[in-house]
DNA sequence: CGTGTTGGCATACCTTCAGTACGTCAACGA
DNA sequence: TCGTTGACGTACTGAAGGTATGCCAACACG
């Protein structure tokens, strides 16, 4: 750390670039959002824009890559905190929930991510990082029988979108009381799942 | 119909840029498409496009739209073929996944249309459209008992994200074994939903 | 049937914004 | 100490969304 005057003065432009880029995206959306507005509010020019990220896509998708760790971070320190798999399920399911409260996780990862990036790339994305939680518990859960036997990627997938869509419903529209009702239905929706 | 050569044409016009801009949305996504590509194609100018449209936007929102009521007619007519709740619900279900397979409905719906629109004149509208059609059968399948009492709206939004995502995936990655393995474990999650 | 009006569109222009070319200066290695 | 290089700043370009204005044919109307 601290390797040269140099370097440190590169990282903090970076960070300065990343978390402005990042505050604007989240509020007014990739599309309504300038590079011009980036760089004043980070106080840096378009140079030092471009000579850390290859165009506004880059950008962005580095500030995905960033929020997408932090979630994938939340859940899996949520989810290790139990010891059976499917407390572990059910735990990061609320997790990420209550993490997507955040109008950042919204707007950046939700709405904007597959649009900008395409919905393959962004996939492969989410893949690597918070949705191998999910697939990897599933799998884990059908393979000891919790789970009826079927294949996991499809399964995986609905619940995934299922979170999604209800993360981006409760922020919307939402009474407090909503976060609860949510939950209880994904947990019922579980719950069904389970083998009996 | 046909009340004046001037109102025809009109119309013409006014189709040819549904119709081109539409195909160019699909295949290439919004923000890579310019307005010189759409009037090009329909065969006019930037100034007929904004004499029928406010904006790009606006165009898009149009385009949008348009594919809204054709999915949700053919989700309509065959759930309307079947007596049952629970049957519309499933054949429902099903409709919406193979109509999904359309790449058209895939990037405007499903991928380009919360971007640009935001999230909420994007849920709005879906509310108005295919939407509805879940949430009433829903409705009335907890009613009648079929599905344990809950509140309806969670687990509608619930579906409906499992639902986006899945066709997403398995237009992105799929063989035709696949289209059938999430029907099939779509399938599975309502008969989970389903009381014993 | 002649005439004024309006609707439908083309043309030319403006502004903004992503992206590029190039210059500059301080940090670093030798 | 000096040449090199990396981290920017500055100035410019092309393109794309959007606007102002003009034109001509269709329509209403006497």
């Amino acid at each position: 750390m601290a390797q040269g005057v140099r370097a440190r003065q590169r990282e903090q432009t970076r960070e300065a670039l990343l978390r402005e880029s990042r505050r604007l995206f989240s509020t007014l959306g990739y599309g309504a959002v300038g590079l011009a507005e980036i760089v004043a509010a980070a106080g840096v020019t378009k140079g030092a824009l471009y000579h850390h990220f290859d165009s506004k896509a880059e950008l962005f998708r580095s500030v995905l890559e960033q929020v997408q760790q932090e979630v994938a971070e939340r859940i899996a320190v949520t989810a290790d905190a139990r010891e059976e798999p499917w407390e572990q399920l059910v735990a990061g399911c609320e997790a990420f929930l209550s993490t997507s409260t955040d109008p950042s996780v919204q707007r950046i990862l939700l709405v904007d991510g597959p649009a900008v990036l395409g919905w393959s790339e962004w996939r492969a994305m989410n893949e690597a990082t918070s949705g191998r939680h999910l697939a990897s518990v599933l799998t884990v859960l059908i393979a000891e029988g919790t789970i009826p036997a079927q294949p996991a990627a499809p399964l995986t997938h609905l619940l995934s979108g299922a979170m999604n869509e209800a993360a981006l419903w409760l922020a919307d529209s939402g009474g407090p009381d909503d976060l609860a009702e949510t939950v209880r239905a994904l947990t019922r929706l579980l719950e069904a799942l389970r083998a009996r």
